[in-house]
RNA sequence: GGCAGGGUAGCUCAGCCGGUCAGAGCGCACGACUCAUAAUCGUGAGGUCGGGAGUUCAAGUCUCCCCCCUGCUACCA
């Protein structure tokens, strides 16, 4: 019987490329348990999209003259690129560009604003008048108050680390303009939390699967009292407050990103040919529904998100947030987009073969700290973990097939006591390496994984084919057989992390059709079957790390 | 400052409802083997589990204090 999964996954903002944080942090993860999710015959859809509102982007917009949709159209197609080139498979991977996503947004800004759960109030807020632009916090700088430091921001002293507020800053300035910013009313909608607070915290305190960090973060926020948050903006970019008279206001990116995940599952439906493909996955409780993100979003994915659904109604809350740490760089700076510091996707793509990356990000996947990326590790992975244990042990036994048994895959009669072993050791593999990628334990799925590819070089080396094959046909031909159903299990229990080698390894070992139409299933590789010719799956990287720097 | 997570062998990380929890992989040393991308297999070297105090018959595993890293702190998302 199969269970129906949605697969959400955090939007990047289309106003940069993107690094291996990103991708470590949420959207390998996600595309790793979409692919197992799949294999194991559920019924599966991944979705997200770039986002393209907020700040950042029109800061880069205006920086370049442009247009903020120019910015957008340029990286969304670099992220597309990526996805492609590192095999993401998303059944869709959109914009929060598009009519849809305007009008789900706004029928649920309306659902809420006619449920009373919005109101209007007015607050205080900077604005550059040379702009002509209200203006966050950060985008004011001075000196600190505290530490007299001379290029604070308008939110927090870089020196001191203090949090500050904008208004309390000597000689502020704009950093768009460098015009002293004025106070000035504006008035914005706010989202009743107070009012959802008591049923968030019911829903919380049922949620005992999430990851620690991820609960105890959320019920610490719940217990300390949620405070009503504006969700509109004075800009002009963004999707419109539906609201006679509010042309000059636009819907704030975090309300909207959000609901992303809901019209990006409705256009998906639309493009399947039935627009209602997407009910399911949103109206049926029995559906669960995965948020992969980054540790800084959580509070997003816990308590606000949930929140909007709560009050739009009759929607699925998220089923599990698996909000990972970040991936840092050796030295222990952070990946970051901002300061121009990471490794770029695409350089590393222009570099490594897809699975030698996906392999090693999946082993530094930051499920309970932070790790580290660093190339010269993921060399050393590729050649004395994934070549070493995994490449080589399919290349020598197809290898030996051919040369003794003219690639044909011999028959066997019973099995002796360690061949049955290992063979039971392949088919119990499922049902561990199973649970713990159903858990979002990926790194232990792919070291359970390693560790039968270990006890197989382990059968090979005892049984010694080589040398058996010229006194005991019987006894190699058993022996090589037997090796060859354990590659064949783990093709399908890597196959979630390492697609492509794996789909190869597929036709190599004689099968038709793809691994995912084989399911998730120990299946041995039929005697009589023609194997191809021997080829590594893996290339050995004997070059120094070349280097794929940020900018 | 407050809240949350983390600080375990050279490296990357498990373990954390207290008692085979002092581990895995890689690296390193030695040995075996030679089918295989000099790959594989075996053996080994031992890290005061960030620091200090406490509870307990027993503590990386609980309590308290301190140090360091990261995130959030709601007008970055």
């Amino acid at each position: 019987m199969s269970d129906r999964i949605l697969v959400c996954v955090a939007w990047p903002y289309a106003n940069y490329l993107l690094h291996v944080g990103q991708v470590a942090g949420a959207v390998l993860p996600a595309d790793v348990f979409a692919r197992y999710q799949r294999l194991a015959g559920n019924e599966v859809v991944m979705v997200s999209g770039s986002d393209s509102h907020g700040t950042p982007i029109t800061v880069t917009a205006d920086r370049e003259g442009v247009e903020p949709r120019e910015i957008v159209d340029r990286y969304h197609a670099k992220i597309l690129e990526t996805w492609e080139r590192l095999g993401i498979v998303y059944d869709l991977y959109t914009t929060t560009l598009t009519d849809n996503h305007y009008a789900t947004t706004q029928e649920v800004f309306l659902r809420l604003l006619e449920k009373d759960l919005l109101y209007r109030k007015s607050q205080d807020q900077l604005y550059d008048p040379q702009a002509e632009r209200f203006l966050p916090d950060r985008y004011v700088e001075g000196t600190c108050p505290i530490c007299g430091y001379g290029e604070a921001r308008g939110d927090q002293c870089d020196n001191c680390g203090s949090q500050l507020d904008a208004i309390d800053l000597i000689n502020p300035k704009s950093r768009m303009t460098g015009a002293i910013p004025v106070i000035r009313q504006s008035e914005h909608y706010f989202l009743r939390l107070t009012e959802l607070e008591a049923g968030l915290k019911d829903w919380v305190g049922k949620q005992a699967h999430w990851r620690r960090n991820v609960l105890n973060f959320t019920l610490g926020s719940l217990n300390e009292g949620l405070v009503d948050r504006a969700i509109t903006r004075d800009i002009s970019w963004g999707v419109p407050v539906p609201v006679e008279g509010w042309d000059d206001k636009r819907i704030y990116v975090w309300f909207d990103a959000v609901i992303g995940y809901l019209s990006a599952t409705r256009e998906w439906a639309g493009r399947t040919g039935d627009p209602e493909a997407w009910r399911p996955f949103w109206e049926d409780p029995a559906t669960r529904s995965y948020y992969f993100i980054g540790k800084d979003n959580i509070v997003f994915h816990t308590i606000i998100w949930p929140a909007i659904l709560m009050g739009y109604g009759g929607l699925d809350l998220p089923y599990d947030v698996p909000a990972n740490q970040y991936v840092n760089m050796p030295t222990g700076e952070k990946q970051s987009k901002s300061r121009g510091t990471g490794t770029w996707m695409l350089d590393l793509l222009d570099v490594y073969e897809p699975d030698t990356i996906r392999f090693y990000l999946t082993t530094i996947f930051p499920e309970t700290s932070d790790s580290v990326f660093a190339e010269d590790d993921l060399i050393r992975t590729n050649n004395d973990v994934l070549i070493a244990t995994w490449g080589n042990l399919a290349n020598r036994v197809i290898s030996m097939v051919h040369r003794n048994f003219e690639g044909i895959v011999p028959a066997t009669g019973e099995l002796a006591p360690e061949s049955e072993a290992i063979m039971a050791e392949a088919r119990a593999a499922f049902t561990t390496v199973g649970a713990e990628y159903n858990a979002c334990h990926f790194r232990n799925a792919v070291n359970d994984s390693m560790a039968l590819a270990k006890a197989a070089n382990r059968y090979l080396d005892e049984r010694a084919p080589w040398k058996a094959v010229k006194v005991d046909r019987v006894h190699a031909a058993e022996t090589l057989a037997t090796a060859l159903t354990v590659i064949n299990a783990l093709k399908v229990l890597l196959h979630p992390v390492l697609p492509f080698t794996t789909r190869r390894l597929h036709e190599d070992l004689g099968f038709d059709g793809t691994v995912l139409g084989h399911g998730w299933a120990f299946e041995p590789v039929p005697a009589g079957t023609h194997l191809r010719e021997a080829r590594p799956l893996y290339t050995k990287i004997e070059v120094e790390p070349v280097g794929a720097p940020a900018r």
